[in-house]
DNA sequence: CTTCAATGCATTGGTTTCTTATGTATCTTT
DNA sequence: AAAGATACATAAGAAACCAATGCATTGAAG
């Protein structure tokens, strides 16, 4: 099973931030395997939407970057810039919290009776 | 507080098949007040966003109206059709299950370590 | 040795989904 | 009488993602 993609919108540049956070350096490639590989495949993240969320982080200063070459392949390292780190924090606290309130929506029924 | 926008994409038309499952027979703003109460307004669903949803709905088939007067002001109800009864069964799972993967992902340091 | 899959970057066009703003009208409270 | 709450709705625009495509390198299989 493959969440449908409605569901991604929203926490994917959360998503992001938390692995740079546990990783510290990762590559684009690398964040759509690993994600992929966190989740089991139920999630998993296409290059159309992942690349123009790392470059809005970049443009928002939240990571910074730099090349790397393995032979003739290039890599694009990503990492947190310090106020990426205090707005990964905001992010990942924010999406909890809002689950904890998704969760008490949906278990309505079950909480009250 | 209140949850940045993005976070409601893709959650908004679960949230409301579940709050028609819960309560059998809804109209619009009373949906919007349901919420607001239920998540101590913390997720405030504007109309611009909810009445679209509750049009997609009911061309699906997974709702039926009905326009009820209250003297000359008009309310439209929304009840469930059989398959928006199961199909809010679904989405309720899948957003329950993406919650946990989600918690997964977030939680990974506390959980590996 | 060549072809296919995987790795690695990126962009473009299109759709979905929501926001903001606006419009109309009724009812209630001050 | 006016303002705020109730109640519907639409329209223009932005944001965020998907699907498709493109380019290039590397490794494995035949």
């Amino acid at each position: 099973m493959i969440y449908s993609s409605e569901l991604i919108k929203g926490t994917l540049k959360t998503i992001v931030l938390k692995l740079l956070e546990d990783n510290n350096r990762m590559y684009g490639y690398e964040i759509t395997q690993k994600v992929k590989e966190l989740t089991f495949d139920k999630i998993q993240i296409t290059e159309g939407a992942l690349y123009p969320t790392l470059h809005v982080l970049e443009e928002d200063g939240l990571v910074t970057t730099e090349l790397e070459y393995n032979g003739k392949r290039v890599r694009k390292y990503y990492t947190l810039s310090p106020e990426g780190k205090s707005k990964t924090k905001e992010k990942v606290s924010e999406l909890a919290d809002f689950m904890n309130t998704m969760k008490f929506l949906l278990d309505i029924k079950t909480q009250s009776a």
